[in-house]
DNA sequence: CTCTTAACCTGGACGC
DNA sequence: TGCGTCCAGGTTAAGA
């Protein structure tokens, strides 16, 4: 579900309610998400005080003195702060209780997400390996074209590897490779500099408005405050195939890259 | 390395 | 209304 936007507009929701609130309890309803929660968030969280929420990809990091709560909401998951005597519903696998009697309830039908345990002054091996934050000035054109040199997948492919750049999933890859004017079928190694000077544009470009208009709703998604998001009125591609291109009116076609179902408009986008 | 494939899991949409 | 099938925003492990 979530990509960068959505994790964005999380963490932007939660950050207010959860900064300089000392933790009480965690309740670990239930453990096996994508992976074992491990025994550290019960044991370490009580009695730590939250000192930051940050984002780095897509996880959010909850940094204590002792260590950070690393969480990814997979295809499904989502965060809210929320009452402390708020009934619980199917998938609600984790609750954080707070000093104000609040809580931060995760839950997760899919269950692809993860609660994972960083010690402090240690980078966990998931967050090694990265690649540049998409909106840092280190992702640029020319970054794209040098990772992509010999590389044979197709550019939609590449451009969703999060070693390359994080980030951009599925809808917002489609959307950057739309907005760039370059087919998502193209070999990555063959594309030149110029053209990836446009598309490393064009993904900051919606990135950034998609953060601004709190993410995409689609099927899963809710921001912390119960929100929409209402970037799924802009999506020029995605979720549109069979429909016209909203730039030249021909069939936008459809077809699977990678295994993830893409959309794209053969004329405008070469 | 790079690439492809299968796998993890539930629920909603759709066709019959 | 009920049931089977397909599909979904992510990521990793395994194998070629």
């Amino acid at each position: 579900m979530p990509e960068l936007p959505e994790v964005e507009t999380t963490r932007r929701g939660l950050a207010p309610h959860l900064l300089q609130r000392a933790i009480h309890g965690v309740i670990l309803r239930r453990s096996e998400l994508r992976w074992p929660i491990p025994a550290e968030v019960a044991a370490l969280l009580p009695g730590q005080r939250i000192t930051d929420v940050r984002r780095r990809a897509k996880y959010l990091l909850l940094d204590t003195d002792a260590g950070s709560a690393l969480l990814h909401l997979g295809m499904s998951g989502s965060l809210r702060v929320l009452p402390g005597d708020t009934p619980l519903r199917a998938h609600d696998h984790v609750d954080i209780s707070l000093d104000n009697g609040r809580l931060l309830r995760f839950n997760d039908p899919r269950r692809f997400g993860s609660l994972l345990w960083q010690p402090a002054g240690e980078v966990h091996p998931l967050l090694q390996g990265l690649g540049p934050e998409p909106l840092e000035a280190e992702f640029n054109g020319d970054h794209l074209f040098e990772r992509s040199r010999g590389r044979r997948a197709a550019v939609k492919t590449f451009l969703m590897d999060q070693a390359v750049v994080v980030g951009v999933g599925n809808i917002y890859a489609a959307e950057s490779l739309f907005r760039a004017g370059i087919s998502p079928l193209r070999e990555a190694g063959g594309i030149s500099r110029e053209r990836y000077a446009r598309l490393a544009t064009a993904v900051k470009d919606i990135l950034g408005h998609a953060i601004t208009r709190g993410g995409t709703t689609l099927r899963d998604f809710i921001s912390p405050d119960g929100a929409p998001g209402y970037f799924e009125q802009e999506l020029s591609v995605y979720g549109r195939d069979g429909q016209p291109c909203l730039s030249c009116g021909r069939v936008l076609k459809h077809a699977l890259i990678g295994q993830r179902a893409s959309v794209w408009c053969s004329h405008c986008q070469r």
